[in-house]
DNA sequence: TCACCTGAGGTAAGCGCTTTCCTAGACCGT
DNA sequence: ACGGTCTAGGAAAGCGCTTACCTCAGGTGA
């Protein structure tokens, strides 16, 4: 492993010079010194240690993100918004799955306090009791007390930086939706209660319920997880608890199409709404009418957030959610 | 922000000792102390600086992973058995996006091997002419000859450790597979020519033609992109041109399902096989058929192979590739 | 001619940690 | 009581860089 020293030897000048010379520091350099050091370099396949510039000019550049997992298109769409931006700003992102567990998010957050880096942003958490909340928040801190900036998206409990989608509009939009085109016996497929995202989108949903005046049975909203399986898993006990139902609200693209996969093996005809309009909406069979949510825009706004000056006062940002219409809901 | 410094004057001892203790040195240390260091710790809500600890330990732990997307579900696949070994292993996995840019590829190469990863695995590289293939080996080489360990998946130039889908195989199987239900007449809609993906997949193809002795007119295979748009634009064309063709063969499953897509907006009624078998191909009307690779799996095995001593001779494995029938394609 | 700049280049002090080597006290056997 | 052996803890030397500060030419003006 060449070193910095070893190059500055080789070339016959001091490391200062060297340094200079390869970061290209103002300091005026005689260009013979330089031809030769530039030549070392190559000859040595020098590669400076990044821990030890980071060490020395004690300035911090990556930034870290931490999210459910990249590999969840949700997320995936999040995070290349995220990554743009840091790349735009010569920063390196480094990105953890937190897989929606606490103690993974806080050794995550520990990991990249380490690592120095100048920003965290947080997308996905999973549930928190007050306790393990309480020492996340407190982890946090820390971090925001040695000069790190957070960005948080969609989490309510945090009070600082934040960007947060508006699921309760979108939840809204939805049932509104639903209701608009004649259906009044609805059955929602949602996932865990814990996320506040089921919570948000539940919100909304019942607001339109309120609204329209229309009932929405407790046990019609089926808690499952957010996936694929999840959603034919709770399609299954809709369809054989409530003979009545007419329209399925999914809380996200995933589930939905599992409804649509479960309904294809049932003979009843019920319309299927889906929440964030992943690219496979378009793509099945009926095209799933969903609701849209810029998040490549969202990662980006969150990332800007983390990038910029810390404020006074913490900074929210909303994201606004629109209806997407296709083929998988129609007027009863 | 504390440092080691900060934690051992607190707790009235040396950093030697407050560096033991908090790192679980085998020394052992009076328990009063540790009860004292360990409170400081606390206190002052100490994180130790990752930085400082790789630059004296001078011991690589982290591991680098350079793929063309992660929100691609192909590499999303790869990239989660990627992590996931490395996870088990104790490492971070720093993951960037080459988006097949060469540069990129390169730029990236250098900062995991600035920041002194131990290995560096490489997955979905874009084209590269000689120079910058040379270019590129050069600067692992150089990552190499400092003693970190490389991995690659699926490229042929690169000698060293590798772990090759059988694309060749899975082409074959494909052609195979239409070729046994009685389609005479197929096209096929491929990825970038400069694609070893493409490439091998469509080799496996030529020699399923010759086995079962039959044509594929070269003007039959249409080049796009590997995307669902991409896949749509190659098979109006084919449509439009081909009046005869009765099966597309699709060189991934993007592609297919704009396949699928562009077949709903026409009357003709042609069979459709994919390749990748993502988790969208159940979920489209018809389900999709498709070579499934165990993709998940292959990321395991290339970060094992990566993590692994470095042999005598380059190692390389082969992940068999295996036909998943569903609707879309049926005896003519 | 001399004191005084000016600027190219070097010296060395850290950055925050780990770890080798050393010290000094405690304990042992005789 | 004394030399010898442990052992807990500290001193300090780096790890590979950056950068403030210093040096020593050569050039300037009076």
């Amino acid at each position: 492993m060449a070193t910095l020293a070893d190059v500055a030897r080789h070339a016959g000048v001091s490391t200062a010079t060297a340094s200079r010379i390869i970061n290209g520091s103002p300091k005026p350099v005689a260009d013979a010194l330089r031809a030769r050091v530039l030549a070392a370099v190559a000859e040595l396949k020098y590669v400076p240690n990044a821990h030890a510039q980071m060490l020395a000019r004690s300035h911090r550049s990556a930034v870290g993100v931490i999210v459910h997992d990249v590999s969840d298109p949700y997320f995936a769409e999040i995070t290349r918004g995220l990554q743009r931006v840091a790349e735009a700003d010569g920063r390196l992102a480094i990105i953890c799955n937190s897989y929606r567990q606490p103690d993974r998010e806080l050794e995550y957050i520990d990991l990249l306090h380490a690592h120095q880096v100048a920003a965290i942003v947080i997308a996905g958490s999973g549930y928190l009791d007050a306790d393990t909340a309480a020492r996340l928040d407190d982890r946090l801190r820390a971090f925001e007390a040695t000069g790190g900036r957070i960005a948080v998206i969609g989490r309510h409990e945090h009070t600082g930086d934040a960007v947060m989608p508006d699921n309760e509009e979108g939840g809204f939009l939805a049932a509104a939706h639903l209701f608009e085109l004649g259906h009044t016996e609805i059955a929602v497929i949602a996932g865990p209660m814990a996320l506040t995202t089921t919570y948000d989108r539940l919100a909304g949903l019942r607001r339109a319920v309120r609204k329209y005046r229309r009932k929405l049975p407790k046990e019609r909203i089926v808690h499952s997880d957010f996936t694929r399986d999840g959603g034919v898993a709770a399609t299954e006990r809709v369809l054989a608890e409530f003979p009545e139902v007419t329209a399925i609200l999914a809380l996200n693209d995933s589930m939905a199409v599992g409804a649509l996969a479960a309904l294809r093996g049932s003979d009843r005809r019920v319309a299927v709404i889906g929440f964030d309009d992943m690219p496979i909406a378009r793509d099945v069979t009926p095209s799933l009418t969903s609701v849209r949510l810029p998040l490549t825009e969202l990662g980006e706004r969150a990332m800007r957030l983390a990038l910029s000056e810390a404020g006074d006062a913490p900074r929210v940002e909303h994201i606004a959610a629109e209806l997407v219409q296709r083929e998988s809901t129609w007027a009863l």
